[in-house]
Order: structure tokens, then sequence, then C-alpha cells
DNA sequence: ACCTGAACACCGTTCAAGT
DNA sequence: ACCTGAACACCGTTCAAGT
């Protein structure tokens, strides 16, 4: 709908196309349905137009996730430089909220088939994002890295299992305030 | 090599035999690497052969799945029997351990294309293996509930960002010692 | 430089037919 | 009751050829 469909694509930002339609089909029908063919027809091009923008299926997976992770560190420096009251807290917040409003975005960010290793876009994306964590929760003091990682685990565990459902939600009851209390729980 | 190449399949457990050899499969390739014709191919059978025991790729997906909770509960359960000092401690570390042991039948367990609504044998797998953890963390009492779902996801987390290599596992670190940490942190 | 058309080797799934 | 063989509609990917 968002693509004029008799226009000859010779000309415009197919990469750009490619990556919002991507995005569109990864919310409304997860990984596995995104199917480069499937893009390639939502963008009203060619099956093999895609491959002149990325190295395959693999390589628009990897792109994806890249954004993720600059959306995530855009959001997680935002709450930084609003100076809240409980920097803990409202990063906790943050991070939980930005799994649910990109749930399959987020899956994508932490799935096991992008392997990091000889992929420094991805690696360097993921790095910048996890390094907004480390400058509010502790440092690299010998015991602060336990209580680092123990803070990252319950926030990001939180998030995982309300984005599977996991954690039932009782009739009434807001998420937010139920994620400030689990948060907030020493 | 565990399956005879040429004995007529026409009377084993072939139900069976697809789930052992899924299970490999899955544990050396992931899910994404676990064709159903590939696995016709390593049992010897013909690719329709594994549609009379299996509700196509997702009832197999299931299926593996359900076989990943009851081993999940009976590792819980074992816990519980063998009378630990502390308990939560004690679960925690083997809900992590078995994570970093079946990493991909865990990964599993929680995937998202397998929706629990209308699985009934799935979701009372998964039932019995999450009422395992309510037993020990905490009852039903309503601030009991924070602290309990506060300790699941920090060791739901943990397991999760293990899994995925996100957390630095420093040189002769002993990963058990690690856990034992993060979890007792309070 | 960027895209198309057609082809290749594969899937998952179905269904008649065999035993 | 359980399995095979062959077919269907699809994939991801490659490559010559077009503009």
């Amino acid at each position: 709908m968002s693509t004029p469909s008799n226009a000859p694509y010779h000309h415009g930002d197919l990469r750009r196309a490619l990556l919002d339609a991507a995005l569109l089909i990864l919310e409304r029908e997860g990984e596995t349905g995104l199917g480069l063919r499937d893009l390639a027809r939502a963008v009203g091009v060619s099956p093999a137009a895609p491959y002149r923008h990325f190295d395959g299926r693999a390589g628009l997976l990897e792109a994806l996730a890249v954004t993720g992770f600059q959306r995530f560190t855009r959001a997680m420096a935002d709450v930084s430089l609003s100076q809240p009251s409980d920097p803990l807290a409202a990063m906790g917040k943050t991070y939980v909220l930005f799994a649910l409003n990109n749930a399959a975005l987020f899956r994508l960010m932490f799935s096991p088939q992008l392997k990091r290793d000889n992929r420094p876009g991805l690696r360097m994306a993921a790095d910048a994002a996890f390094a907004t964590l480390r400058h509010v929760s502790g440092g690299d003091a010998p015991a602060g890295r336990i209580a680092a990682l123990a803070a990252w685990a319950r926030v990001h565990g939180l998030a995982v299992l309300l984005l599977d459902g996991q954690i039932a939600i009782q009739a009434g009851e807001d998420i937010d305030v139920l994620v400030s209390q689990i948060i907030e729980n020493q």
C-alpha cells in the first residue's frame, strides 16, 4: 500500500524500501514468516533484486538486527539524558518496554542464528547497545560485575518472559507498574 | 549410524526413532536446521512417513518441546527431593545448567512459534514444569508473587544471556560459581 | 550500477497406491 | 495400520541477459 504498484523501480532507494517492508512483515509474521520472495513481491521487485543489497536472507536479518540495536541504543541514551531519579529502574523499564513494543525485532537481536563473530557491523551495534547498560549498572569493579550481571539478568529475563506470555497478567493489572514492582524488588 | 541402513522399517517404533533422531539434529543444527525431509532421510524412511506420527513439522516441534518440559520437570523434582540447604539457589543452578546442557531444546520450549493455546499437551507439560518453580519461590501471597517473579526473571535471564553468549566468561572462570554468585546476590 | 527472467536444487505437504 | 512414490506449490539462490 505504501508502494506505488506501477512505478519502475530502477532508481529509488530499494535498500531502504526493502528494510522498511521487512520491518513491517517481521512484526506481523515473525522471523519465520519473513521470506525473501515475499519481501520482493511486497516491494514490487523481482526475486533476485534483494541480492544486490543484502547478502541473502542472512544478510537481511543481520541488517534488521543492526537497526534494532541502534533503536535500542537510542532509547537507552534518551533515558540517560533525562536524568531520572532512579536510573536503574528507569533503564530497566525502558528495556522491558522496548522489548514489548518491538517483540520480533528484540528476539531477532538475540537470535542464535545471527553469529556475531566475523560480522563486525552487527558486533559493533550490539556492543554499543550493551555499553549503554554498563554505564549505569555498576562499573567494572570485581564485586560490581556480579551485581551488574544480576541486574541485567533480571531485566532481560523479565522482558523475555513477558514477551513469551509466560508471566500471567492479572485482570486490570497495569504492565507498567508490574515492571516497576519487579525491578524495584531488591 | 544408530540406524541400520537396510532394515525394512515396517514394524519398529518409528515415532520414537524420529524423536530420537530429531533431538540429535536439533542440538547439532538448531531448530532451523531440523527439516522433515532430512529427518526422514536420517531415519531411512520416505518423506511422507513422519506425517503418520506427527501433525507436520509443527507437530514434531511440539512433541520435542513436550519432552523438553518433561526433562526439565524431572530435573527440578530431583533437586527438590535432594533437600538442599538453599533450595532457591539449588533450583536456580539446575535451571541454568539445564538450559546450557540442552540449549536448542530449551530455546524451543520458549519459542513463540509454538502457540500453547489449543495445544493441551504442550500446555500441560509447560504448566507442570513451571509448577515445580512456584513450589519453592514464595507461594501465592500478594507480595510473594512479585518476589517470586523477580527470582524467576533473574534465573531465566541468566540462562538466556549465557545461552546467547551474551555474558562474557572470563579466562579460567568456572561457570558454576558464576551462576552461584549471581543467584545468591540478593 | 541495478534489475529481470529463467533456471536449479531444494523444501513441506498431500494423496493415491502398495503391503 | 503403516509406509512409499510421485506430484504440487512453494522456497533461497545463482546467473546470464537486459537497461
